[in-house]
DNA sequence: ATCCATGCATAGGTTTTACTGATTCAATTT
DNA sequence: AAATTGAATCAGTAAAACCTATGCATGGAT
């Protein structure tokens, strides 16, 4: 870098009023450094950017003209640069990257999304779906400023906000043998075939909830995503489990679905807010978070109405 | 101003390779510069611009990266203003602004003018129509580089180099008794009734050609432009006296001129190029001071030329 | 014509900032 | 546990930015 943005200052406050010592007058510095700055810049660029006038001052030369023009428009985009910066730390701005666990963020997020940019329009939100161990990277390398998802194997340096518990229950197909009762038990499901969500964290959460009641479940089928399993129960291949509270009880291929309560007090998930305990947030995280609470808050009187209504 | 240049080029540069010490290395500085960088500009925009990893450098964090965006991008508008400056100062390029006394101006430029962005595409000129007094003016305050003009009453801080003499000749209207003869004297014409162009310098020249011979003009008329005194001298108001040379014969309404040469031998105009002795000149009017050169050589030939014809 | 005022440049000295080498501190790898 | 990595901190120094005072050339007033 051969000149300072400083020294563009100083020479476009002389090039405004033809006078270096009006502009260190205005710029509230003495007389010298207004001079050396221009001098320093006409080293720099080999051009003569003023003529000097004895006893009046100076004015721009055409090439100084033409130079102050750019410094100028240099000058302007400093200044945005630092304005944008402040409007980062200080106003509810830019944009922030989130992770979101797959299972419930397909179901939350849209809706969320939505009512974020409503609040906050100069604000964007761009969420990557991913798995449990993406998502912790994600966050201790500063990819992703805050995760919705379980406060399943978060480590230390990881700060944990709970929002709201999933119980775990049963999905079952219409034509299921216990499709219609009003509760399940794991022991009852136990006895008939499963289709696995074969996901990383997944796995091993409802394989735990088997293993604390001394059962094992049996696999029918290990489906890769949440589609592919609903449509596997919907045609009959087995029942599944799972937690994130959905409003839709059809399959993507139209075929019908049971949600039903499980009768043993099993643990539920927590689902939260995970942010590195040591990064500042900034304006957009906190309202973002904020609107998440909210949004929390009256989905689970629609869950709860859901649920009811599955109940019926 | 609260960050400069430097600072955040030492930022992008620990942005870009994750790491304090590989940035400090890569631009040759200690790793305590880099540090006290990225200190400075998050103490500034109150941001957080790294997390940063114990014994494993530090990572950009969702704010750090869009600061980081728009810092290169700032960066890169300096790099560039850098190099405009230097185009200025060192290849034929941006625009001069010159000045043209009005009587030679339209003759003489339109097809140098043309010439010169044919031989520099990313050059531009511009240049105003004004009288001697204006052009000094505007020399002297730098608002042109050069001037194209006569050298009469200019002071002593504008050099002049001559470049064409432009000897007094007389035009006459078809149907005036004198515009036939192969020559005519002042001591004929003032005689007659003459048009006179009454511009500030122009008009104490013509008069001081009569004076020098104890003759005195008999002024018909005053016209503020050439094209009013052509138009009255083809109207046969008066004959009156040019000293730049035309290719066209005809005047605006299309009546006819005759160009006649003076029998005495009268003091020239010499025709040049206008400076200001003590600015440094850019390239761009270096090279157009030759185009004019060359242009000026080709062009006495034509009108010799022409010259000859109107003599015939 | 002389004197004063104007205004940029320069000089000398001081304060501020920037930079460096050495060290510390925390975590990671061996 | 020891060695390594890499950023932050500290203290000393070099550089730069800045200010006051002065010089110098000119324009305008008396």
């Amino acid at each position: 870098m051969r000149f300072t943005l400083k020294q563009l200052h100083y020479f476009v406050a002389a090039g405004d009023f033809n006078s270096v010592t009006k502009a260190a007058e205005a710029l509230h510095v003495s007389q010298p450094s207004i001079s050396s700055a221009i001098l320093h810049l006409e080293e720099e660029t080999g051009l003569q950017l003023f003529v000097r006038h004895h006893a009046q001052g100076l004015s721009l030369t055409s090439p100084g003209r033409q130079f102050m023009r750019k410094a100028k428009q240099l000058l302007s985009e400093a200044d945005g640069l630092a304005h944008y910066a402040s409007a980062l730390g200080e106003e509810v701005a830019g944009s922030i990257k989130i992770a979101g666990f797959p299972t419930f963020t397909p179901i939350l997020l849209p809706g969320l999304i939505k009512r974020f940019q409503g609040a906050y329009p100069s604000a964007r939100v761009q969420c990557d779906e991913i798995h449990q161990k993406d998502i912790i990277q994600g966050l201790s390398i500063g990819k992703y400023e805050l995760a919705l998802t379980y406060d399943l194997q978060l480590p230390a340096e990881v700060e944990f906000h709970p929002l709201i518990e999933f119980p775990p229950y049963a999905v079952l197909g219409v034509d299921h043998p216990l499709a219609n009762q009003k509760e399940v038990s794991l022991k009852e499901l136990a006895e008939h075939p499963m289709v696995l969500l074969d996901w990383p964290m997944s796995r091993e959460y409802f394989f735990s909830l088997f293993l604390s009641l001394g059962l094992e479940p049996q696999y029918a089928y290990e489906a890769q995503s949440i589609a592919m399993v609903r449509g596997l129960v919907g045609n009959g291949f087995g029942y599944s489990l799972a937690n994130t509270p959905m409003a839709n009880n059809l399959a993507l291929d139209g075929t019908e679905l049971r949600q039903v309560p499980l009768k043993e007090n099993l643990r539920p998930l927590r689902m939260g807010v995970a942010r590195l305990s040591d990064l500042r947030l900034t304006p957009v995280a906190d309202a973002f978070i904020k609107q998440l609470e909210a949004q929390i808050h009256e989905m689970s009187d629609a869950i709860f109405a859901a649920n009811s209504l599955s109940r019926a």
